[in-house]
DNA sequence: TATTGTTATACTCTATAACTATA
DNA sequence: TATAGTTATAGAGTATAACAATA
């Protein structure tokens, strides 16, 4: 039988002056999601001038380090559905920065390659990538970010 | 004068046989974001006993930390926007797992309490939380795991 | 005039089913 | 029969504008 809902300590109707994080701050989970947020949102200011999301961004370095990827391998290496991806792709080859061509053994598959105009792009943002890398270190330390990155790695591994 | 969109290294129409990923894995982003979806979706399945999503969680838990705690001060602590927290509230009031009290001062503003349901349901739900940071300690040392939660806070504070 | 909570709404992201062409 | 790529579509998550009540 429901009972009414009514709060478990209901006498002092107390106002919260400061709010109290503490536990929530002791869950990887937490921590983990505000740290890649605030990355990101750097992220995505200084990308902006390419043009580029975090996705497209990692779409299209893994086609530069890896010419005639296809889509199904670009999928699972980045975690996207098939269906996600394909508007992704149209809208980077009408930018003219990919281009699809067919795959040399398997005629359902395409391969992803940058364009002249891809490589040069990528060549920047990959930079520009790198410098945020830099900035970071400065908040944390070289070692200090090395040892981040090994430690994240092992949690998703 | 726009070019024609032709791959860059236009000869080799090579397959790829393992994808490289070694670019993406030195930034700090993708490693976070990697990992915080690997915690997060173990999260997830923990606490579908509970019917309750990583936002819910953390909502009720901070009302449980708090109680009287506002809606703007949960927003702000979450990174919520207010119009997107209405609906969360209202469905956890219909659950009655919290209920609405006027606030003491501020005649505008509504306390959120756990009820008698929230407070228990909230007992079990965060030992589940606490069991699941001693799971991955398990993956990690729980040394690492201090380490990397105070690289974390080092990086989104 | 500013702020809390709210509604309505739009845009993005993510997920599922089903089709086609090749294997 | 299974897989790569695609389409259509539905659902969740996130965003802005505007309003009523109160400060």
């Amino acid at each position: 039988m429901p009972r009414p809902a009514v709060p478990a300590r209901s006498n002092p109707p107390a106002a919260v002056e400061e709010v109290d994080t503490s536990f929530l701050e002791t869950l990887l989970g937490y921590n983990a999601r505000r740290a890649a947020l605030a990355v990101i949102t750097v992220f995505v200011e200084r990308m902006a001038p390419f043009q580029l999301k975090p996705v497209d961004f990692s779409v299209l370095s893994l086609v530069r380090h890896n010419p005639g990827i296809t889509s199904r391998q670009l999928c699972t290496a980045l975690g996207i559905l098939p269906p996600n991806l394909v508007g992704m792709v149209n809208a980077l080859e009408k930018r003219e920065l990919v281009a699809r061509q067919p795959h040399p053994r398997d005629g359902r598959a395409v391969g992803l390659h940058l364009t002249a105009r891809g490589e040069k792009l990528m060549r920047d943002a990959e930079k520009t990538a790198a410098e945020l890398e830099a900035d970071f270190a400065a908040r944390l330390s070289p070692s200090e970010l090395r040892n981040l990155i090994t430690l994240l790695k092992k949690v998703y591994s």
